[in-house]
DNA sequence: TTGTACGCGTTATCAG
DNA sequence: CTGATAACGCGTACAA
């Protein structure tokens, strides 16, 4: 007996009016007398009815998607998973797309088949899409082929994009160090080719110049295991170390083990800052002192920016970071 | 210039032969020589074709979409970014998806107006939907206008689940930390109407009912910080306690932290065991003992039934879950 | 094995 | 302000 579901066709029936004119009515567009909008709006009201979103898809030529296109391993133990920093910009993404009737799709891509999976996917984006971790190389394929995109984390200058000061905030957590009296800072740092980990390492640089203190760094690829091994490495390279600057919590919280695995304590021998502000920086012992990235009020405007089709060349938000001090460089 | 994508008149043209041939070709439906075949695949690789989706899912019915339906606070500190568990759902479905060519898409509903939005999603739903921390009697509501479900953790008998034996962990949690020696073991659980919470509280009063030991327990709502409180309120309840299972990693973080703050270590003066074994386990010092949950997998396989149409009512795949020992309740 | 023709549910462009 | 009617691009019975 489950007739099937009601059609804009049977509205128009219900309502005694064309389909022409309850599809003004259902999409609010001028041209339709109150009465009738009355007539129509009950008529769905009975029927239940609910415009088919393929159909409408098909008509419109947009569908009222975003799609958030990650590139990442999907081999490796769940990067998703782990870094809170993903589900941070799903977080922002989806209450920037609340009510707006715009539903958010994952599209996860493997580095390796990326540029072809980019490609494919470049033309399958409706309302637009919002790129993480992609490189510059490709996400300039992406961009000739979908001009509707929003970067998280600069790429190249003429694709919009979505920025924090990741610069500022990296000299921001070295002066905070060095304020400190910390004298012998090492570095932790993110992946080369992440153009975040990039303007950290020169953030970092800066500030270590200024303070007249020698390099020692590592990469930590982002990851914690990663963040342990660096940490260990520059510990061994320079054992009077006395603080650290990691470009990520998730490293941070490697590092902090990795510290605390030789002996040492934080802060008292070792002074850490981390980079985020994610749920990490409050979870571990002590808690880490660290430079606040706004992901989620990032990962909004993006959204938002593809929204209101605003996502012109060199289109370009930038936020402000900030150090949020915790136990992991305060005594007593 | 920019020529309009082409669609498969434009491949039929290019291979001479008619739409129909072209679309089983491209379907890898029976019914095309090899040599047709040979001469469409061609054209479609000259022209750069891609089929259409939105004119696809309306005239097959059908969209190569799972929706992800979570029931969450959006007002709240962001749950979905701050809580690995999403996270690792995600990571879970996208893995399974992968190169099936079915994407992915997040539906967010307040529990407010859920009842409602939940009806509308049903409607709109494809090839599926996984349910998460959706309450069974909206599960069932959703399940009436939608047999495509597959819930992640139990709700009422007759939908689709995908369930982990958290009875079971939290009973083996309790009685780790009795073979510790451990006699005043308090416990910190999740909101009752959390069936995950519910199982593990009763897997929890099951041991201390075997062991012999007073049931002192407090509600942490699953938050971080409903876990500092509820630690707080348990120590004072009873100021020897020596032990605390906690139903969730993210409130374990915020216990520990509560009992430190108390002047008491861990697991000196009380072990600790969490429940989810996520990456916050291994971020908290001391490390975290837990129960682990394989999310992953778990979701994973909720959405391979779905891809593979299997979830009919009463459908179930329970997963084991794993006590894994850390620091938080070993001594030395 | 291949082609014809119709239907999918809307939107959008015209007349009226 | 309203109503026919033509796209939109593809899947699929049915016929050849």
């Amino acid at each position: 007996m489950a007739s099937r579901r009601p059609t804009i066709e049977d509205v128009a029936r219900e309502a005694g009016v064309s389909r022409a004119t309850t599809s003004r009515v259902i999409n609010n567009l001028p041209g339709a007398s109150d009465q009738v909008r009355d007539r129509v709006h009950r008529a769905v009201a009975d029927l239940g009815y609910q415009p088919n979103a393929a159909a409408r898809a098909l008509a419109s030529g947009r569908a009222p998607v975003i799609d958030l296109v990650v590139v990442a391993h999907e081999t490796k133990p769940s990067e998703l998973g782990v870094n809170p920093y993903f589900s941070r910009v799903l977080a922002g993404m989806l209450s920037a797309l609340d009510d707006t009737g715009t539903a958010m799709r994952v599209r996860l891509v493997a580095p390796s088949d990326a540029s072809d999976a980019l490609d494919r996917l470049a033309d399958g984006v409706t309302t637009g899409a919002v790129l993480v971790n992609v490189p510059p190389p490709m996400a300039t394929r992406f961009h000739r082929r979908c001009r509707r995109v929003v970067s998280l984390g600069g790429t190249a200058a003429h694709i919009p994009a979505v920025e924090a000061e990741n610069e500022t905030g990296a000299h921001a957590a070295v002066a905070h160090l060095y304020g400190l009296g910390r004298r012998h800072i090492a570095a932790v740092h993110g992946p080369d080719r992440n153009t975040c980990a990039a303007s950290r390492r020169v953030g970092h640089l800066d500030a270590i110049h200024d303070a007249g203190v020698p390099d020692v760094a590592a990469d930590g690829g982002f990851w914690r295991d990663g963040g342990y091994r660096a940490a260990t490495q520059v510990m061994a390279a320079d054992p009077t170390l006395d603080a650290l600057f990691v470009a990520c919590d998730l490293m941070a919280v490697g590092a902090i083990q990795a510290i605390v695995a030789t002996g040492r304590r934080v802060p008292d021998d070792v002074a850490v800052v981390g980079f985020d502000d994610s749920i990490l920086a409050v979870a571990t012992n002590p808690s880490l002192t660290t430079v606040r990235l706004p992901v989620e009020d990032m990962a909004a405007a993006a959204a938002r920016t593809l929204l209101n089709d605003d996502a012109k060349p060199y289109f370009r938000q930038i936020f402000p970071v900030d150090l949020v001090r915790r136990r992991s460089t305060s005594l007593g």
